[in-house]
DNA sequence: TCATATATTTAAGTAACTTATATATTGCAA
DNA sequence: TTGCAATATATAAGTTACTTAAATATATGA
């Protein structure tokens, strides 16, 4: 398991892109998704979770339907137009520190930036 | 500049590692080392790297020596036999840390999960 | 009958940061 | 010679994204 000190900030954008690919999801299937992408590296909580959601709402970036599955409710989240170039800021964003955090343990002795 | 949200968790092992490539460091220096490497996308804030640098010392992670340069006082810090292992340890997360969230940012449209 | 999986919600607590402030020297430019 | 930028370290106060825990409810297989 990674850290969750290391995990914390990416969670918002790990949700918001698991949208953007796969259309309409409810909390549940999220962390279930989120599971199997990082062969179990990183876990998303429901007290995480649901907050996000939630938040994501209120900003309109996110919009529900609620529905019956089984007699269980089911909350699926989607992307408004707002939440589509959220996710598209977001995603260059994490792109940009992937990069960063290769160049701090894989550091090319060869390029001397001095 | 990437939000500090994204960041937060990854400083302690950023500046380990960079302790690890460069031998002994003094603060200001580690500093400039992350700009550098990471062509401004990530600051190291003072407010951040002095506690983070002290809570280490404490722990027995790192050793200082001060010295002093042009009447300045520089503290230089370097790595413990346990700090070495701290590192490979971090090191290891924090790749791990890189290869799960490239799964989600770049997920594989003919792998399929389920 | 009982544990496990499914499904959502929210309150309370933690800690890694940010922001701001303090202090002091060197060196360059106007 | 005045004043700003760079160099160098330190710490107190505040924020907030989380974790942990507790609550609720149904379906299913052993």
């Amino acid at each position: 398991m990674i850290s969750t000190d290391l995990i914390k900030g990416s969670l918002k954008t790990i949700v918001l892109k698991l949208l953007k690919e796969n259309g309409r999801m409810y909390g549940y299937e999220i962390t279930r998704k989120v599971e199997e992408l990082t062969a179990g590296q990183i876990k998303l909580t429901y007290g995480a979770l649901y907050p996000i959601l939630h938040k994501l709402e209120n900003e309109g970036v996110l919009v529900t339907e609620s529905e019956n599955y089984n007699n269980r409710i089911r909350v699926y989240y989607s992307l408004t137009d707002k939440g589509e170039s959220v996710v598209a800021e977001k995603v260059r964003e994490m792109k940009e520190f992937i990069e960063s955090l290769q160049n701090i343990v894989n550091p090319q002795p060869g390029l001397n930036h001095a």
